[in-house]
DNA sequence: TAATATATTTAGATATGTCTAAAAAATTGT
DNA sequence: ACAATTTTTTAGACATATCTAAATATATTA
């Protein structure tokens, strides 16, 4: 088995290389697990060791087959709690993250099963975020961030980019939550804000760092 | 906070001072937590240092009140999960106790009140043990050991003192789970065994080993 | 009580994951 | 192309939790 340590660097990894692969720099990885670029280096070399991951000295990293399955494996189960949290349990979708970071090291593959199956086989999470099945195989939904969005267009709220607990307590209050049905009203040319009305109904503004944010389905 | 072994070993101590106080040996603990003697002492000392337990050198360990209110805590978060596990996930009771060695270290003082919650706030877990409750308190229900009972004595099985999944298998299998009827039938003089009836109507033969690991209430 | 056996602690070592400071390689800018 | 900057790696140290072997304390028993 792999330590906590480790499935978080693999799963930083997986984040970072955009899940299709990319090099991974040392600094990244440092930034993100919160740690010195020495600590990395000694990790990659583990994590190497193991045949998690190919690396080059001074070039950076990618994962493995196997790397990319077990890096998987743990955001299936981080998605899978956040879904039992929000559903179940009734938390709000800016509280699950934390405890998911824990739960997602519990190891049981007949725990996850049963879950999976408890919470109806759910394909994506509280963040809209899709859930990878028992095979590794993730189905990405074909997301158009707002700020791509020209006046007219329609679509559905379906995820975010920027999963911090501030944020998501804004979309709440401003009604940008998952399934909100948005229309672009106008984009400003200044500052690259955006007016868009909120399910056929009223009308608000959002900054251009907030749209980049939000991921819509048209 | 405190790290998953420390958490082990305050549990292990809890069980071992039999609940009551009483003192814990070296030995005793290195069994449970599958250590050596001298890793034992390494730990008692951390414990002391941190005013989790009264230690003293070639003595043994006692639980002060802070560290008997961690040790409730993380009993109080196994039992819950093994609910979740079994009531939930459709789990049997011989296989839960593993998965809930893993959940137990989870730290998250809001989930395990929207867990009890959401389990209806269960007064004990699969195998008959009381929950504590989110004070630390702890309700005993009034067991008796099975191969303490008289010839014509009655009962219900409420819960067992071993909790090995032969042991739990072997009870799922002779009908024995909890809340069934029990009455004794005969007590043999030779080696102890136990001939009773269950549900007034089958009968059945246990041995003294198997007796002294089931708990009725009268 | 003195010898013997058992339990516990100490001393010193190892593995993991982290750190700082310094060295080395890669990248950038002129 | 080469100097300056940035990134990455190495070297050496530290904390935690473990181990074995040896020393010491306690308990048993003759
Ligand atoms: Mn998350
Ligand atoms: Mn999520
Ligand atoms: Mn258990
Ligand atoms: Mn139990």
């Amino acid at each position: 088995m792999h330590s906590f340590t480790e499935e978080n660097y693999l799963k930083t990894i997986f984040h970072l290389s955009k899940e299709d692969g990319s090099v991974v720099t040392t600094n990244g990885i440092a930034e993100v697990v919160n740690t010195r670029a020495a600590s990395v280096t000694d990790m990659l070399k583990k994590l190497a060791e193991k045949k998690l991951i190919n690396y080059i000295k001074y070039q950076g990293a990618t994962l493995t087959e196997s790397g990319k399955q077990t890096a998987t494996e743990i955001i299936r189960k981080h998605r899978l709690w956040e879904v039992f949290l929000v559903e179940k349990l009734d938390f709000k979708w800016d509280e699950v993250h934390d405890i998911a970071e824990e739960l997602e090291h519990i190891n049981s593959p007949e725990l996850i099963e049963r879950l999976d199956k408890f919470l109806g086989y759910p394909k994506s999470d509280p963040h809209g975020d899709p859930i990878p099945d028992s095979n590794g195989k993730i189905l990405q939904k074909p997301f158009v961030n707002l700020n791509k969005m020209k006046p007219g267009e329609q679509g559905k709220i379906s995820g975010v980019s920027e999963h911090s607990a501030i944020f998501l307590q804004y979309l709440e209050k401003s009604g940008l939550t998952l399934g909100t049905l948005i229309k672009i009203i106008d984009v400003m040319e200044f500052d690259g804000s955006i007016t868009l009305e909120i399910n056929n109904d009223k009308t608000i503004s959002i900054s251009r760092e907030v749209a980049k944010n939000l991921l819509a389905v048209i």
